[in-house]
Parts: structure tokens; sequence; C-alpha cells
RNA sequence: CGGGACGUAGCGCAGCUUGGUAGCGCACUUGAUUUGGGAUCAAGGGGUCGCAGGUUCGAAUCCUGUCGUCCCGACCA
């Protein structure tokens, strides 16, 4: 490809609205342009290397045993009726209406159509196990897209989904995407953690997140510095250790004046904030409930969410709270009734801690669930964990760090097969629902990660598999013409060797094609010059250690072929 | 959805407080010189100031509404 003919228009300057360095780079780069919020053009530049990592995909899910298919976009709304999401979905789910007035959304997943496909034409466990998967355009309709390409309402999404006859079927599955899924990302070049993970909306149990590692990630995770185990901090659960014993003190009335908060409270007191119980007041769809946590902890709201097994979970109104008789800011479980309370595993081993009065400006000393002070209905884990704790699983310590979901596999068992009644008959005649598992990577994410993760401040440093080009060649002066001729040579040679090669014949000063390249990111970028080329060698420069090198230039094309040969293997 | 901010040329911004008919840098076009890390000089082109009302002799500027965009939070495969 020639520059002159090339549309990757880059920009010297950052438009204001992009916030992380995939983002910034990606517009800068010439590679996405935003059409509305969350919805982007993919220019040449940056459809190449989804193209790639499309393939790369295709390559792994094909060796699990995968089949591709396409199903619509638009799925009718009789199917999210059928499985009961088209009001569990809410807002998030873009519904469209054809000219009928008849309802339809547009496919934010695809468990239902797959499902509909699958109960057409499968009958027999002989026609089992069977994985199909596609890769689409999805639509969510977030309420905050943001980070470019990171959180689209519009987003290229492979959706795997496979149908076994039994869990020791799905496990097998399960088992063999999570391997394939270790490949695609290893491919992109990527630093990622499998990650054990809450299975949300789209139902089930038994799910893992593969987090590329990144400190703009919009979740937060733990992993073990000894041993495998790493989860999303909402998920991750460490059990509670025992507090040491102490005589229940006498419980007392303290002014706090202006103490609203936990923190407030406990520097008032001069207590660390880990002897406060701090009190919430959750509302579950149609429920109240009363939470109580140690006060340095955070609510997991997924935890809690999947205690309660509510649709909707958010924080009560502070009218609700007085109709229980608290007072926000100073709440506490005692002397309260009518309302189910609910503890973290922590708060019942505690001793003598602070609570809220229920009274504007006062907190109560040495309160004591296990003195009868107040009850508690259900006790459970329902925090999220934090680094420095230790590991669940080996003792050792939990380590903190945020990463980028590209992908997420999940055990559906038979949810959808059997509320869309999608069975098989076995040996013995039954008829069974096939056992379903689902599996999800985020293509634009998975690129944006690798921006994220391979950057500098020149620009993108693309991993050779990945890269939109794998060379650019760039004569130095437009005007020497022996130059560009042995220029369009190398370039003509790296053509026929099949190497993807980009020639910069633009009328530039060569400050500007150097700094383009390194915007870019082409791993390997030939220059040639005219002392050089007096010298009959051309100098390469490689972008990911900044090493550079002169070649003979009658050797320059196997050369780059060896190069690109060995980046790609690695 | 709650909180905050911003919409002026393709991009980055100034002008708005104190109303008088729009400006800077980059990019773009033409010519000349220049050619190993974002050149120089000269001459050009490009904007219903997001949109709609209102106030005023006069609105980018003041008022009201509306749409869009971004950030923080909540939420989310």
């Amino acid at each position: 490809m020639r520059a002159t003919n090339l549309y990757a228009p880059t920009l010297r300057e950052v438009p204001a609205e992009a916030e992380i360095e995939s983002h910034k780079l990606m517009l800068r780069a010439g590679m996405i342009r935003k059409v509305a919020s969350g919805m982007y053009t993919y220019l040449p530049m940056s459809w190449r290397t989804m193209r790639k990592i499309m393939n790369i995909i295709r390559e792994e899910m094909d060796a699990a045993g995968g089949q591709e298919l396409l199903m619509p976009i638009v799925q009718p709304a009789e199917w999210w009726q059928a499985s009961g999401r088209w009001d569990v979905y809410g807002a998030e789910l873009w519904r469209v209406k054809d000219r009928h007035d008849r309802d339809f959304c547009l496919g934010p997943t695809h468990e239902e159509a797959i499902t509909m496909t699958f109960k057409q034409d499968v009958r027999s466990y002989k026609q089992l196990p069977l994985s199909l998967y596609q890769i689409q355009t999805k639509f969510r309709d977030e309420r905050r897209p943001r980070f470019g390409l990171m959180r689209g309402r519009e987003f290229m999404m492979k959706d795997m989904y496979s149908f076994d006859r039994d869990e020791a079927g799905l496990d097998k599955t399960y088992q063999r995407m999570h391997e394939a899924y270790t490949n695609v990302f290893k491919r992109c070049g990527l630093k990622f953690r499998p990650v054990e993970a809450d299975s949300g909306a789209i139902g089930g149990s038994g799910s893992h997140e593969f987090m590329a590692i990144a400190d703009t990630g919009e979740s937060a995770i733990v992993y073990c510095d000894t041993c495998d185990y790493a989860a999303s901090v909402e998920i991750a659960s460490v059990p509670a250790g025992a507090c040491e014993k102490e005589a229940f003190g006498e419980t007392q009335k303290v002014a706090t004046p202006n103490c609203a908060s936990v923190e407030d409270v406990a520097n008032f007191l001069g207590l660390p904030t880990s002897t406060v119980v701090k009190t919430m007041y959750y509302q579950a769809d149609d429920k109240t409930v009363l939470v109580l946590l140690r006060g340095d902890r955070h609510v997991s709201e997924v935890k809690l969410q999947n205690l309660l097994g509510c649709l909707e979970l958010s924080m009560a109104s502070d009218e609700t709270v007085e109709k229980f008789g608290g007072k926000a800011g100073y709440l506490g479980p005692v002397g309260i009734k009518g309302i189910e309370i609910i503890a973290d595993c922590e708060v019942p081993l505690m001793y003598n801690y602070v609570t809220g009065a229920n009274e504007e400006g006062y907190h109560l000393l040495n309160v004591n669930y296990q003195r009868g002070d107040f009850v508690i209905d259900k006790v459970a884990d329902i925090r999220e964990v934090t680094a420095g704790e230790k590991c669940p699983h080996c003792g050792g310590v939990l380590q903190g760090a945020r990463g980028i979901e590209i992908g997420q596999i999940f055990k559906l068992h038979d949810k959808y097969s059997r509320l869309l009644e999608a069975n098989y008959t076995d040996e013995e005649g039954v008829e069974r629902p096939a056992v379903m598992g689902c599996y999800g990577i985020g293509v634009g994410r998975t690129m944006a990660a690798v921006i994220e993760q391979s950057n500098d401040e020149y620009g993108i440093i693309w991993p050779m598999a990945v890269a939109p080009y794998q060379v650019v060649v760039i004569p130095v002066n437009d005007k020497d013409e022996a130059l560009t001729a042995a220029a369009k040579k190398i370039y003509d040679e790296l053509l026929r060797a099949k190497v993807e090669v980009v020639i910069d014949d633009r009328k530039e000063r060569p400050g500007v094609k150097f700094n383009d390249a390194d915007l870019i990111g082409y791993p390997l970028r030939i220059v040639v010059g005219s002392k050089s080329l007096a010298k009959g060698v051309v100098e390469v420069k490689i972008r990911a250690t900044g090493e550079t090198m002169e070649i003979p230039v009658e050797e320059i094309t196997e050369w780059t072929k060896k190069r690109i040969g060995e980046e790609l293997t690695k």
C-alpha cells in the first residue's frame, strides 16, 4: 500500500473527547472516528487489526470444535418474552418496532436466538455435543458509553454457544474454551488473567472473565501471588477471621455532631474504622433490607443481589430509611424492627463496636450482637475483598489489580434450553434439555486493550500478529531519484514476498514520516537514506525495542520475512 | 439515572464578565526554497458561533427551552 493512497488520517492534536491512551491513539492514528456516543466507524487501519483478531479467534474456535454461523442482529420480542428477559434486561435492550408496530430488539447477545436455532433441528443425543459461534455487531444501549471502543453501544463480539447432553459434557467444553481463550489472548500479545466472576444477567453459574491487566481497566480484581487464584473483587470470597475475644463493655450513647460518615465518626472518636459497624438500607425490588458491614469494608452489590435474588438493587431513599426508624447518617441496628436484617459474616464475630443511634448527632459505643443488643436475620458473605487479605485457596497474600474485561465464559446449564424447550432425546428415549454454555470475546475491546498495554509517548506499539501492516518503508528524500527507486524496489520485493507493507511515498519531510510511523505503530520500519544507500545498506528500526540495525539492500527482503516469522511464532 | 462541565472552521482553542456583525495555532490549496525526527516565506479557501424562542436599534456574548458530547458516581457480558 502506498501512503499516498492509504486512508489513515493522522491527527497532531488529540480530540478533546478522548480520555484514555487507547482512545486517544486510535483517534490520532486515524483508526476510528465517532459517529454518535458509543458508536464508531472503523477506518481501514483499525479494521485490518480487527480482522486479524477475528481470524485468530476463528482459528482457535474452530480448533476447539466450534462452527461459525451468522444470526440476525434484529430479534423478535417473542423470543425475549419467552426467556423472560424482555422485562429483565431493562433499558439496555435496544428495542425497535417495524412498520406494523411489532416489537423487536437489536441483539445484545444471542442465547435466545441460538437456542431457537438449535431446537429447530437437533433431536437426538447423537447430534451432541455442538458448539456454534458467530462474530457480529452487538447493541447495548449503555447508560454511559465511554473510553472509545472500550464501552460502546455498538460493538463487535464473538459469541459461542455450546450444547452438551449433561453437566460432565459441559465441564469438558467449558475447559476446552478456557484453553482456547488463553490461546487467543496470548496470540494477541496481551498480558491477561482469567478470574472467577459473577454470571450476571445472563444467568447460570460458573463463570470466568478474562482480564487484560491495565490501570485504566474498569474492573477491580484480586489475585494470589503464590497460587493461581484470581477473582473479581465483587465475587472473591475470603472466610471471616475470628476476632480476639473481649469482655462486653457497657453500651453508651455519645454525641457525635456532624459525623455522618464512618470515617467522620472514627476520626471523631479516635478509633479505627474497623471498629465501626455501618448500617445501610437497600431497596431490593419492592422490599427494603437492612445491611450491616464492618466499617472499613465495601458492600459487594453483586453478592447482595445474588443473595436476595432481586432484579433491581439500590440504596434506599432517606424517607424509606426513616419509615423503619433510621436516621440517615446515624443509622444503627439497635431497636430496629419490621425489616430483614442481613449482616456480613464478620459482624457477628466482632466485639464492642460503634453503630449509629438512629438519632441525629448520636452514636452508640460498645454494641454487641453476641450479647443480644440487636437481631440479625441472616448472616452471609456480602462484602468486597481487598488487596492484602489472605488467599482463600493457599493462604498467600492477595494482590490488587485493575483489568479490562476482554472475554467471559459462562456455564448456562439448562436455563435457556428449559425455558425455550430445546430438548434432545437420549438413548433411553427420554427428552432432556440440552446443557448449555456461552463464551464471549469483545473484539474491539481486545484491540483497545492491546493498545492500552502497548504504547509509548510516540504512539502505538503493535505486536506483529495484530499490526494493521507489518512494515513501513520510508524513502527519506522524495527528490533523490536513485533513493526513491531503491525504496520502491524494496517495497515491490516485500509485496512479492507477501509482506504486509506500506511505502511512505508522500511528499513530506522525513520527520513527519517518522512521527506517523511511530504513531501508527508499524512493528518494523525500513529507512532508505542516501548515506546508507551509498554503503549498500538500509536502516531497520524495531518499533517495540527501538533498536536499529543496518541490513544490506540485497538481503532486506529475506531478513524481513525471517524477522516477521520469528515475531509471529513468539 | 444523580453530580459536574462543555458545544465558536477538519482538530486544538481565544472572544462571552462589560452586546456593535468572528479570531489564533495546526491542518487544507497554490508557488518558491527546503529534505534523517512534526521546515520557511508569500498568496489563498473555509465558520447560519449546536438548535429554537425571547430581550434589544443590534446577540457568539444576556434570558428561557431544547438537543448533543465528555467526565465522576451508580449500573453493566
